[in-house]
DNA sequence: CACCATGTTCCTTG
DNA sequence: CCAAGGAACATGGT
């Protein structure tokens, strides 16, 4: 899925288009990624309602919206699972394939498609409620993020797809981290110097913070039935030659040169997901 | 046909 | 009770 900078390049996009637009009808073909949330709630929370802003925590997008009579916001909460794509399009028929649901407002629609329906459109936050602190906010510090380390037998590379101990991190991201911070993906969180720990949360923050800006320079499409994709990981030419540049550093470049220093990038299994690393400048 | 894929939750195991 | 591991979810690409 998307990550947090692809969520927060997302949710960039978004919040001007619908901010002050007012839901006409919800439209919904999987009822599945609501849940908890029945069709009927969704429906009566949403129909009448005003955006009024978006925004993100972890990789979640959090709708906010104004009711007539009510103080009380409702909130919409949404998550890309792996394949999830939100966008504003112009109403038309048939809709794109693998579209959840259609959050009707006027002449255009806020859709939400999905073509493995792992995501949510959902009034149900307490998702969000579970996940620490945000990498780039001031709540992220360094002593709690160290000592959280040494609680974990895990190998750091799973530790850091936890999203209770910060969150936002995916399985792309964690190998481009480890890989900026000089960490073999295998070591134990337990074992890692206090250094190490430091640098990692350096490089969290930077891996982080560079792909965000990366995203704010690149043309993207967001429906993704243009010729560029709207999430962005891949920074290979998609189609014609231009001037995309590699982007990734270590993720799905398995037996391709380090950029360091040239040795070939490893992929190993753990906890069922691959992992990619320099076995030279991670050590 | 086999295997792989950006994520989260639930169940089982120890 | 808790941590860790694995399956399940659903579809498509190679």
């Amino acid at each position: 899925m998307p990550e947090l900078p692809e969520v927060e390049v997302l949710v960039r996009h978004l919040r001007p288009l619908i901010r002050n637009r007012t839901v006409r009808a919800v439209d919904v073909w999987r009822k599945k990624v609501l849940a908890p949330t029945t069709e009927d709630e969704l429906r009566a929370a949403l129909v009448g309602a005003t955006f009024a802003g978006a925004s993100r925590r972890g990789k979640y997008i959090v709708f906010q919206l104004n009711r007539k009579r009510t103080t009380r916001p409702v909130i919409l909460v949404g998550h890309l699972g792996m394949t999830g794509r939100f966008f504003l399009a112009r109403r038309r028929t048939p809709l794109p394939k693998h579209t959840a649901v259609a959050i009707r407002l006027g002449s255009e629609d806020l859709i939400y498609q999905d073509t493995r329906y792992f995501g949510r459109m959902t009034l149900d936050a307490s998702a969000i409620r579970r996940l620490g602190p945000e990498p780039l906010s001031s709540d992220f510090k360094q002593q709690p993020f160290a000592e959280a380390l040494k609680r974990s037998v895990q190998p750091i590379k799973v530790k850091l797809l936890d999203q209770a101990l910060v969150a936002g991190i995916g399985n792309i991201y964690a190998s481009e981290i480890l890989f900026v911070a000089g960490i073999s993906p295998r070591v134990p969180s337990r074992r890692l110097k206090p250094a190490q720990s430091e640098g990692l949360w350096c490089a969290i923050r930077q891996v982080l913070r560079e792909a965000i800006d990366y995203g704010g320079t690149v043309p993207l499409d967001f429906s993704g039935d243009g010729e560029r994709d709207g999430l962005f990981y891949y920074g290979r030419t998609a189609g014609s030659g231009d001037s995309y540049e590699e982007r990734l550093r270590v993720y799905d470049r398995a037996g391709e040169p380090c950029l360091k220093c040239g040795a070939p990038i490893q992929r190993i299994v753990q906890a069922a997901r691959s992992s990619y690393y320099c076995v030279v400048c991670q050590p």
